[in-house]
DNA sequence: GCTTGCTCCTCAAGTCGCTTGAGCATGTAG
DNA sequence: CTACATGCTCAAGCGACTTGAGGAGCAAGC
């Protein structure tokens, strides 16, 4: 056999942990793999591909099932690439609110700590507002 | 008595569910409520302040157990300041870690969009290279 | 007084996406 | 032949809640 891929092999090769893969398994996100006469999986360049892909869809942090219908849809041929798209699209939205929250965060966070560090640059002061501004925001 | 705020109002009050209010207390974040007659929970301001200063730090994505220590020393009076001033630098770092996280997916999802677009501008069509790109990214 | 409907209570279990651990079998290198 | 790495299964644990069941209390209108 060309392709007799262990599951340690495989994690090396796709980036995703031994016990994930497994995980993916029990999930239904990967089809149970081949076994060897003692019962270890073995698996085949097609899984490390669907392990690559599944895996840079999660650090996208696309939810487990949004992957698992995607991954089904390019398994099954054809006009895949556009559904692809569209979840990337929606995606991209998704990422650029979360990245205006942060932004949001960002200011907050150093206008407080600068209010603070005026205020209290001798020790800790007593018309510090951080504390206020916290409760208050 | 001048206060007498039920779990509902607090709620409402501070932005908190009811159910994460009740959570709260259970895991000590909030000191157990005064009950009514009939076991209710009745809350006071200092109640709905410390909820609303809770939330706000979760908002922050802060961990529970870093609030708890911060709402602790808070409670503690004193130099509290300086330790919520600390926990919020560090914090700016981790924001600002993630939005460099969630900039290069931006830039990523953006490419493999576009490509495909390009290449399927008039229906999917066999050169594009979307779901590739994707395995190896 | 009575019914309606909202709010409240507790306790248990479910969510998501893994990770960790126990306890055992198998494969590989020296 | 002996280590030791790697594999297996099954079960439980993690954070931070959320949801559901099953019941009690309370305020308002009739």
């Amino acid at each position: 056999m060309a392709t007799g891929i262990t599951i340690g092999e495989a994690a090396r090769r796709s980036g995703c942990p031994v016990a994930t893969i497994r995980y993916y398994e029990e999930v239904g996100l990967l089809r149970p793999a081949a076994r060897s006469a003692a019962g270890r999986r073995v698996f085949g360049m097609p899984d490390i591909e669907r392990l690559r892909l599944i895996r840079r869809l999660r650090t996208m942090d696309i939810g487990l099932d949004a992957v698992r219908e995607l991954v089904d849809a390019m398994g099954r041929g054809g006009a895949a690439c556009l559904d692809v798209r569209d979840m990337a699209l929606a995606h991209l939205e998704a990422v650029r609110a979360r990245r205006a929250e942060l932004d949001a965060l960002d200011r907050t966070l150093t206008r407080l700590t600068a209010t603070c560090s005026a205020a209290c640059k001798d020790g800790p002061d007593a018309s510090c507002t951080i504390i206020a501004d916290l409760i208050a925001a």
